[in-house]
DNA sequence: CCTGAGCGT
């Protein structure tokens, strides 16, 4: 009796006839992690931390090449937020993984890569072109 | 003096 096993496969096969579209899984936006540079974008820090303690808690997970933290021009106090560079973007990105949502001197720590848009570095072009150079007002 | 989301002297 084949038709035994025909009702069988139809039934391994419920969407033969039916739209089984409701099965829509939206995948998480990976938690603002669109940008996974090397470049670490550390919030959510004490406003007592300091580069040299940054540093050492992220030397842990990689190489930190740079970390800059952001103080306050007028009252001179740290902004609560910072900036961890690393040699790797795996680094960087797995200390962001292991280091995102601890806690450090008692406050929890907000991880981000950084926008990498930085105004003190201009866009530098060696002389693209001399032609119609009406630059010439220097002098 | 204190405060607590964020993107840089």
């Amino acid at each position: 009796m084949n038709s035994l096993a025909f009702i069988a496969r139809r039934a391994l096969r419920p969407a033969d006839n039916a739209t089984v579209n409701l099965r829509c899984y939206c995948p998480p936006p990976s938690s603002s992690s669109l940008a996974p540079n090397s470049k670490l974008f550390v919030a959510g820090l004490s406003w007592s931390v300091d580069e040299m303690s940054l540093k050492d808690a992220f030397s842990s997970f990689g190489e930190v090449t740079e970390v800059k933290i952001i103080y306050d021009k007028d009252s001179g106090r740290s902004r609560g937020f910072g900036f961890v560079h690393f040699s790797k973007e795996d680094h960087a990105k797995c200390a962001k993984d292991a280091m995102d949502g601890k806690a450090l001197l008692g406050r929890p720590l907000r991880i981000s890569f950084a926008l990498e848009r930085l105004r003190g570095e201009p866009v530098v072009v060696p002389r693209i072109t001399n032609i119609g150079d009406f630059s010439r007002r220097n002098t």
